[in-house]
Parts: C-alpha cells; sequence; structure tokens
DNA sequence: GCGAACTGAGTGAGGATTCACTCATTACGG
DNA sequence: CCGTAATGAGTGAATCCTCACTCAGTTCGC
C-alpha cells in the first residue's frame, strides 16, 4: 500500500526558494496561508471552505497547513489574532493623539472603516465569517469586542463629562450603536459593491450623523 | 411550549388533530421542531448543531424532521420565513400609520428591537446564526435585507425631501448604518445580557441619537 | 386491518487529520 | 573542497470519524 507513493512526485514544481533569507522553515510559510485563508473563507465562508483548498491557494501541501496549524479552526483563530489584534493595539496607540472625546471618536469611526478599505476580504472574515465559529465567537473574539466596545463607550461618557455630548444615552448603547453601524456598512459593502462612495466616504457620514446625534441639547455649542 | 406526555420512546398519547384544517402531518410537530430548533441553533451555531440534537430538543425521532424538512438548512429557511419575513410584512402594514419620517423612523426602530424583546434565542438566530449559511445569505436573505434596506432609505429620502432631514447624508448609507446599529445592539444584548434597560430602553436611545443626528442644519424640528 | 405518522439504527459520503515517505539543504570528516 | 550522512520541512494519499439523511419496521387512529 505505501509503493504507490512512488509516483506521487508528480510537480517538482522548483521549490519556490524564494527569499534568500532564511533557508529552513520558510517563514513566509505561515503567512502565506493566513493570507490565502483570508481569500478563501471570505469566499466560500468557514464551514463551506476544505483545508485542501486553502492548502491549494497558498500553494503548498495539505499536510503543510498543519504544521502551521493545530486545526482548522486555529487558522481562524490565528487570523484574528494576527491581524484584527494588531489593530486593536494600533488604535489604542492613536487615540491619545486625539485630544477631544468628538475628535477621538471621529477618529475611532475612521479607523475602523479605514482599515478594511482596500480589505474587502478581511473585512468578510471579520464581520461575516468571524460569526460562523460560535465557538470562537463565544470564548475567544466575545471578551475583546467587549474590551473595543468599552473602549467606544469611555470615549462617550468622557464626551458627556466635559460637556461635548448629550448625557441622556447610555455610553454602552451608544457604543454598540456605532459599532454595529459600523459593521453594518462594511458588512454591505463587503457583501456586494455597496454604492460608490466608498468607506472613506461613508465613515464621514455615519461619523457626522452620529456626533450631530450626539451633540448636548439647547446651549451646547459644539453643533459643528 | 414544553408540553407534557411525549416522553422519547413510543407515546400512547392521542394524535392532537390541532389546527383542524390540514389533514395531513399534525400541525403542531413542524412548530415544535421550528422552536426547538431555534433554541438548538441560538445555543450552538448551525453548522455545530446535529440534526439528531435538534430531534431531540423537539421529542420527535431524527427521521421525523425530514417529514417537515428537506434538510437541515431548509429548517433555517423555514425559520426566517415563518417569522421574520412575517414581521417584515407586518412591519410594512403599520408604517403608513405613522405620517411623518421621523415618525416612521422611530417606528421601525421600535419595531425591529420590539420584536426580539422577550425573544432572545430568536434575536440570535437572526443576527448571528443566519450568517451562517453563506448560501442562505447570499441566495436568499440578501436580496430580503436590501428590500428591507431600501424601505429605510425610502423612508430617509423622504425625510430628506420634505425638509425634516439633513440633505448631505446617503439614505442608503444611513439606512445601513441604522440597521446595523439595531443589529448591533440586539447581538450584543443576544449573547450576553447586555446592561439594564433591555431592548425597548435601547430602541429609544438609538431613536434619539439617530433623529437628532439627521435633524436639518438650520433649525431642529425635533430637538425638543 | 389499513395506512398515515412516526421511529431510530444504519449507511455512505465527505472531509479533517495523519504519517510514511521525499529530497533540498546543511554538517562534517577526510 | 568533495562525498557522505543527517536533518526536518514539505508532501499528499490513506485513514478514520462524523453526521445528514434513509428506510424497514412499528404504532395508532379510524
Amino acid at each position: 500500500m505505501s509503493e504507490s507513493s512512488l509516483s506521487s512526485r508528480k510537480s517538482p514544481k522548483s521549490r519556490p526558494r524564494a527569499k534568500g533569507s532564511s533557508s529552513r522553515r520558510s517563514g513566509d510559510k505561515r503567512e502565506r496561508i493566513l493570507t490565502a485563508a483570508v481569500r478563501v473563507f471570505a469566499k466560500n465562508g468557514f464551514y463551506a471552505t476544505r483545508v485542501s483548498e486553502v492548502a491549494k491557494a497558498a500553494g503548498v501541501a495539505d499536510g503543510t497547513i498543519y504544521l502551521y496549524f493545530r486545526s482548522k479552526e486555529e487558522i481562524l483563530v490565528s487570523l484574528f489574532e494576527d491581524r484584527v489584534e494588531k489593530l486593536l493595539s494600533f488604535m489604542n496607540e492613536r487615540l491619545p493623539a486625539h485630544p477631544t472625546a468628538p475628535e477621538k471618536l471621529r477618529a475611532v469611526i475612521e479607523m475602523q472603516l479605514g482599515l478594511l478599505e482596500g480589505e474587502r476580504d478581511l473585512a468578510e472574515v471579520i464581520t461575516v465569517i468571524l460569526r460562523q465559529s460560535s465557538k470562537l465567537m463565544k470564548e475567544y473574539a466575545a471578551p475583546r469586542f467587549r474590551e473595543y466596545l468599552d473602549a467606544i463607550g469611555r470615549i462617550v461618557a468622557l464626551g458627556q463629562h466635559d460637556g461635548s455630548f448629550r448625557t441622556d444615552v447610555s455610553p454602552g448603547i451608544v457604543a454598540r450603536a456605532l459599532f454595529g453601524a459600523l459593521d453594518g456598512v462594511a458588512l454591505t459593502w463587503a457583501l456586494g459593491r455597496a454604492d460608490g462612495g466608498g468607506l472613506s466616504r461613508a465613515a464621514v457620514q455615519v461619523a457626522d450623523v452620529f456626533l450631530l446625534g450626539l451633540s448636548p441639547p439647547a446651549k451646547a455649542p459644539v453643533a459643528k
């Protein structure tokens, strides 16, 4: 039964020597698999995607995947960790640069949508696919989301405290609504060519509506 | 709904003719299966749910499921058709009763969230699970969503036309953002109890923010 | 008894994961 | 510098397990 493997070597394929860098475990294999996974997951969804499809798209053998990931699901987790997490921390770094709450909020909006602009597949993975693994969603992503929502909520609370936002709404609800609004815009944009504007145009409009919607009653001059 | 009798095995019980109308299958089995499916799908997700689990939760045999549904996926489609669709048309009927665009918009918001209040599992199925079947999503749900979004967009456009809404934002983007905001609020509410208020309180706040955010520049008629 | 409604063990397909093997590259002895 | 051995990343067909779905049989209302 093992003899059959003799004939297997069908494609010599000229080993992708590539990057003259490290010759051993080519460090870009993992990255290649992740990039391919984003593409394929976005196209077919997580469950409908065969590991072998990811392998083919990445130009590696099925087995190679398991040298870098323990399971199919771990590919999804890694995608989340490798990309989203990075973006969240990036956001945390940039925020302090914006002095006022309205500016911070606008920055968050622009970042969240800006990140996805030009990364349609990644946008789809994050907005849709991630929700397909309920285990992932509940055990891993949920806490992260909460963290992110809390950060937005804190900005809202800050604005309420210094008088730039109305105080009759719950920061938590506003945070959820804002996140949902951005998620929704990104979702429809990712799924089918939304409207001409692109995400950055949408970002400006969402920001405009929310900031006006959050402006304090009567006297407050923030209106803008 | 937890009906008495009907232990897992043989059941001597009398067959409940139910809806005296249709003569074929006892009408409440189908309903029972759907109800169970909502529960189980919400708990485990669509793909992680075994048909046998739905059967057990519904108190029927595996095979019985296939007397009422052609496939596992059809259960999901039927859920959508039986519940959501009904709600959408219900919404379409109620809307004309509200004369102005702001009132219509507030009504939509209250309806969308009100529907889910007290139906946590259904909320989760709609917000999360439905996105798990990409076939369903793309072939069936997407057109419905578009239809719904268009309806919201039309309300926004109407308000812009009669001067009650600002005109510098795209109705389509506002519709998406609003839908997303409601979806996001419902999602976090469904996944882990949100904050004390419950969905109806959230609905009021989301409406407040959006309506103020949409008010035209000159003066705010809605201001309050 | 007849047949519609129902049952649930069994089946087969699909697909994730494994593992025996290949071979480019490196290490080393002379 | 060579030839030879050792190494381990990479491979992909075989394995094996998990369900969605089937259907021969049972139950029960009429």
